[in-house]
DNA sequence: GTCTATAATAGGATAGAC
DNA sequence: GTCTATCCTATTATAGAC
């Protein structure tokens, strides 16, 4: 019995890259067997639900990322909250690959997912505005506004996203972060 | 020799509401057979290239769309800018479905679009600035800050769509075109 | 856990009658 | 312009050997 190749972990982490290069439709199995390097029975050891499984894992990756490198920074209440603001926005950059990776927030929203998807989704978007909003609370603003100013975040971050992916520009996405550590700062610094 | 059904612009637009529902990949010809109520045949009969020459034709669509419903509007010189933006802000929102419609800018960005689809796709998703742009210069504000306003102004309503669908909540989508109304008209009014 | 082989279906596209 | 029939390939998924 062969050892495996790589660690679970990093064939959903590849699987991950792969669904958000080509969208669900467009991540085929051939495709998906190339980015981890497993052959298709392989994936289908590893994932007895097929496609469907892989994209749920997927996207619990998703959560797990947001959850470690967007939240966490931004409630630790260890640091100042201008420290962790700019850590959080420095891995929100790397993890898009500064504008060149979509969101999977994005991708898996297009076509039409199966409820458990869009359950996992739903609940994915809005895990990712609640760590800004705990920042600002922490910092003093007033609860609606602090609602208000964390859904404004994620809708540019996906916004730029869109964007730069459409023009081929990345700088439309690395300038609007750095916009939003500014907006940021001026509330917060 | 049968008569057409439906005129040719009505079969692109019913093709263009495929094509942002499911996305490139998902846009099946079963599906786009089913939406235009025309057999694969007939669909080959009016696009001799394929699914691909019903692509570009659905993104000049969606050009000409942004050029007579947002830019137009924006430019009109005879009424006020006030009510020039108003016209514009509802236009969009009506073009999306008030948010439960996809943006064809973000559709065709996800997957390895060819290079005809990926110009025409740049080409589109620049002009769509270029009005909010002129609205801008017209009221008095610097090139530089109105060029930043208008790149804004996309990627607001972008990350809105995004957010709205992953949410499943239009009313993100509707209530940021109305503060977008508010933001400009404070810069304009 | 990986491999080769293969089933079963869906996908894009075309031919030719009407 | 539309239809039925069909081709070929790609796709998802499974079986069984190692």
């Amino acid at each position: 019995m062969p050892a495996a190749l790589i660690p679970r972990d990093e064939v959903v982490r590849r699987l991950f890259d792969a669904f958000r290069t080509f969208g669900y439709e467009g991540a085929t199995l051939a495709r998906l067997s190339e980015a981890t390097g497993l052959g298709r029975a392989s994936l289908y050891h590893y994932f007895p639900e097929g496609k469907d499984g892989m994209a749920r894992e997927v996207i619990a990756l998703a959560r797990e990322w947001i959850k470690s490198n967007v939240n966490a920074p931004l409630v630790n209440v260890g640091e100042p909250a201008t420290s962790r603001l700019k850590t959080a926005l420095r891995n929100v950059a790397n993890g898009y690959d500064n504008g060149r990776a979509a969101c999977l927030i994005n991708i898996f929203g297009i076509g039409d997912a199966n409820d458990v998807v869009r359950e996992a989704l739903r609940e994915t978007a809005s895990l990712y505005s609640h760590g800004f909003e705990r920042l600002l609370l922490d910092a003093g603003v007033q609860k609606s506004k602090a609602r208000e100013i964390s859904f404004d975040t994620v809708i540019q971050i996906e916004g730029a996203l869109v964007l730069a992916r459409a023009l081929d520009d990345r700088s439309v996405f690395t300038k609007r972060i750095q916009k939003l550590e500014k907006q940021y700062l001026e509330l917060i610094g």
